[in-house]
DNA sequence: TTGTAGGCGTTATCAC
DNA sequence: GTGATAACGCCTACAA
């Protein structure tokens, strides 16, 4: 009939001879459809390359082909890392990727994303730290039947709704060489309150210990994974009681704030003072010296939290639940200075 | 009747005491429509917490309420600039933002574009650079009825499509400030075929014969906007004919590229060598030296890209075509060494 | 200025 | 297994 517009599954049933419904069943994969109809069916829709509309679908079946990834501001290369896994995980598939930042401080944070699921009605949602460590969310998902997972450091929910990286190990492993290398004085700089700061204290705390090393007050300072407050946190350790002969910062940027920390009192990197971060941005290799680090599993962490809620029961749900942190070793730990 | 669910527009109407289509109207803000009855309706949406079903007017309307960021691969820091200057302009409305990368060397990318056009019906568009150039993909969205806005550094469509800053004037003038300095021999790191590196070379090259100061071969180097390359493009200057005392590059990943191509040769900077960077992500102010550089209005373009998709025929069509990037001087710029 | 009928393209229900 | 028929929630055309 009509000749303009894409074709829709009226086209398909009528060249086919079969009704609507029997198209759907084809489309969905229904179980309960006998060979010959379902290969005479997808003939005629390769023949005149049929294709669902998705907004109708997202009418019927009140949610939309679309995976959002909900945030509270992390870091730019962090965020594009986990759009680049999920993406990958709905690469081929008709899914598309929205995204939603919050206040993750405001107090209505769970009313405004309740607004924008019930909005958008995405078919689910991937929560990035930190506001993945927040329960309410979860619980809104629950009680909205929308499918969700959460990108976090400890086991704070079912395995079908996490992913995460063993930080505790990996910031063990780092303190662990800084220690091999020689150091005893070892400052740690903090993220701020959440549980994967505390996962990453936790290994740094193990590591120490083992070592029969004490953890002085002065050894420890507290940022906000930002830049800035690295440069504070960098200068308070190395203005505290005791300098330490090392750092290890929860993040890369925290970690190059020390660095400019130490520039700014005259200690040279790495000789006068040995910095480890967290993350392995493109950044920490491109500075003078190359940062060492530990690189985050982040893009397999999203491309398996967007595999997770595609295939909902299908799917492992441990998958993506042990990804392994890396240390590298680069430019920015050397021996500490001869006392 | 149903207790379950949220209210429909049959709801409002029921209890309203007037037609779906009058309540249609009241929500489109359509002008033919008595004010009391306006009065009345909007009230009994207030009463119920009535929000129109976005899928469902996607469906009708055959167009998502959603615009899309259609990307090649940018930097990290560019991307989610974009991504928030597009949420600044979207915020308080119903739209929601999708982010679709493609590989802007395949021969497909216009197909895949129009696949992922006629699937998600976003709305509107916003390519950004490099892919904004591609003339093409403009046609395409006009055959599609797809609204667009390109993010681009020189005139190349109607106003209303695009959304542009003075690139040329910036690093015109950050040339001219190396000129003013004293510097003559400044070398100039250029970004892959494209308008946008035109522009900035446009600016060079204009400061430079202003000056009376000769522009030679062994004074140009080509990148590609990646660290690396900027690593490349840096050594081949300073191993070039004749060393110049101060390079431009076109972005700032080249130019801290530059300062590790220096480093390597055991050149200090900026004593040695004055480094100019254009961009200002934050990357720029956190290394040593901290980099001069020029700050590209990136969050407003995409802002007024947003507005401009949204609004349609009712805004400005220059809104968001003449954005100042502005010089920015930090660290990496002194008076060349004495000769 | 307002209402009625019908359509957008798909899925769910429930007979056959 | 398969097919009418009715949702899903909104919008357009046309009539009143």
């Amino acid at each position: 009939m009509k000749a303009s517009g894409k074709p829709t599954i009226n086209d398909v049933a009528r060249i086919a001879k079969v009704s609507k419904k029997t198209v759907s069943r084809v489309i969905n994969k229904s179980p309960l459809l006998s060979e010959k109809t379902r290969i005479q069916v997808e003939k005629v829709i390769a023949d005149i390359g049929y294709v669902p509309n998705p907004q109708a679908r997202a009418l019927a079946l009140r949610r939309n082909f679309i995976i959002a990834a909900i945030h509270d501001n992390p870091n730019a290369q962090f965020l594009v890392n986990v759009q680049q896994g999920i993406l990958e995980g709905i690469a081929g598939t008709e899914f598309g990727l929205m995204v939603e930042p919050v206040d993750g401080s405001s107090p209505s944070i769970v009313e405004d994303i309740r607004g924008f699921l019930e909005r958008q009605r995405p078919y689910g949602v991937v929560f990035l730290p930190p506001i993945s460590e927040n329960d309410e969310l979860a619980e809104l998902c629950d009680s909205l039947g929308t499918r969700y997972v959460r990108m976090v450091s400890g086991e704070l929910d079912d395995p079908q709704h996490i992913v995460m990286s063993n930080d505790r190990e990996a910031v063990y492993e780092a303190v662990r060489h800084l220690i091999a290398v020689g150091h005893e004085k070892i400052g740690f700089i903090e993220g701020p309150e959440s549980l994967s700061p505390a996962e990453r204290r936790a290994g740094y705390e193990q590591a120490m210990t083992e070592a029969g090393l004490p953890i002085h007050d002065w050894m420890i300072a507290k940022g906000r994974y930002t830049f800035e407050s690295g440069v504070e946190a960098g200068l308070s350790l190395i203005d505290g009681k005791d300098r330490p002969t090392a750092i290890f910062a929860s993040n890369d940027e925290m970690a190059i704030g020390a660095v400019i920390a130490a520039r700014r009192r005259g200690i040279e990197i790495p000789r006068g003072l040995s910095i480890v971060g967290f993350d392995d941005t493109p950044l920490s290799s491109h500075i003078w010296p190359s940062l060492t680090t530990v690189r985050w599993p982040i893009v397999e962490m999203a491309k398996a939290a967007a595999t997770k809620i595609i295939g909902g029961e299908d799917v492992d749900p441990n998958l993506g639940v042990g990804l392994a942190s890396t240390f590298i070793e680069r430019g920015s730990v050397v021996a500490p200075p001869r006392s």
